[in-house]
DNA sequence: CAATCCAATCTGGTTAACCAATTTTGAAAT
DNA sequence: ATTTCAAAATTGGTTAACCAGATTGGATTG
């Protein structure tokens, strides 16, 4: 178990290592926006480390938006000028894992918004698939089993229905890891899921009758357990 | 450049393709949390496709965290439960790209938080870097120079200084999108770049004086011209 | 019969050779 | 001197062989 955290870590360290590199190189060689990098065979032989590693470095920044690779062409400098990118990679450098408060905090912000604008802009598609997860969930609450993952599926449908990308994105993103700390703080407890049931549907009819304000106010009870738990870990 | 967004949608979509397989498999065979996936040379026989393109079909999960890699152990299904790792790969393969809307949407949210925590959190070491960023700024602008860079890495030492590492992180994956669009639709003139640093450093007070309030009522003024130039797209 | 140990096997990771598309180059033609 | 164009070199992507550590299963031993 601890070995798989510590090779993970080292791989991370590689990486961050090849990275800095890359961005030295840039600096040093006054690459512009549009310029090319070197080839990856080029990098890798200059770096010492293999070249899968140097193609793996570079889809993360890739990600980052700060080099764009171009198949049988060349990797990249994006259009974000210099200085941004040198600070940016900083920032990527210097990122840390996100603790569990951090996690609770973004998605009470994200879902907050979510829900508002899926209260806005909710397609009839979006409300079958918020009933399906709504019916879904209180089934198993009624079955008297565990449904943390269906709660969370009603509320990734949410962020769905709240027809912006990112927020869509984002949620995702931080939606497993937030199920197994739930699940190893056991923050969702039986009892505490019978009332979830009513919550939920305050939640889904508000969105369904286009009630932003009010699917807020609702999605705000719904957290404030969570809030509870939250704060006290 | 037509080719390279074809090329790129062409390997989404073979590794999307991947992505369903994996889940059909996973439904099929039954896995629950915790139990090993097939090898990743199995499936590339099985699917018919090569090695490489499975290992990042199975990359993109594990950073959802969907699935676990362990070296020289194999693949496992990560403890999140079947139903819900069903749900989330159905949200991930219909992942849209963000447009600016969604971007620009997400940034305000995003930042009207990050100003109040930065306020509330911040160290001395991130005041020395807001004032860092802040003056790069004000020199560029005072030298009627471009100051888009400069403007964003201000609004990046927010995100840190705001001390949750999940914002940092959303904040530093939207960022780069967002100046290509600025560029993209020149919203940021020089005219408005004067007004920007008053603007600024309002807002670096507030955080400075720990006025969470009054840092966030600062942003609001800061976006209220982004906010009409973005609906206006 | 249970515990132990070692070798065969299986795993994700790494490496190097290969591929096809792109880019460069320089000689030939105008 | 300029343009053309095909061959050679360069590129990211792909493939297959290889590596070292983990797993497994059965023979051995107490």
């Amino acid at each position: 178990m601890k070995l798989e955290i510590l090779t993970r870590n080292e791989n991370q360290t590689v990486q961050n290592e090849i990275i800095t590199k890359i961005r030295d190189l840039i600096v040093y060689k006054n690459l512009e926006p549009g310029d090319k990098l070197p080839a990856e065979r080029v990098l890798s032989d200059k770096f010492g480390v293999s070249r899968s590693n140097v193609r793996e470095a570079i889809r993360k920044l890739e990600f980052y938006g700060i080099l764009a690779s171009k198949p049988q062409s060349g990797t990249f400098v994006a259009d974000i000028g210099q200085i941004a990118m040198n600070g940016m990679m900083e920032d990527i450098l210097s990122l840390e894992e996100p603790d569990f408060k951090s996690l609770v905090e973004t998605r009470i912000l994200l879902e907050l918004k979510t829900v508002r604008l899926a209260a806005q802009r909710r397609t009839e598609a979006d409300l079958i698939r918020l009933k399906a997860a709504l019916d879904a969930y209180s089934e198993k609450v009624n079955n008297q089993e565990d449904a943390v993952q269906e709660d969370l599926l009603f509320h990734l449908a949410i962020a769905k229905a709240s027809g912006n990308s990112s927020m869509n994105t984002f949620m995702l993103i931080i939606t497993p890891e937030i199920i197994t700390n739930f699940e190893k703080y056991h923050v969702c407890d039986k009892d505490l899921a019978i009332t979830g049931i009513q919550e939920h549907q305050d939640i889904f009819d508000a969105i369904k009758q286009q009630n932003p304000q009010l699917a807020k106010d609702k999605m705000k009870v719904h957290f404030k357990t969570l809030y509870q738990y939250c704060y006290n870990i």
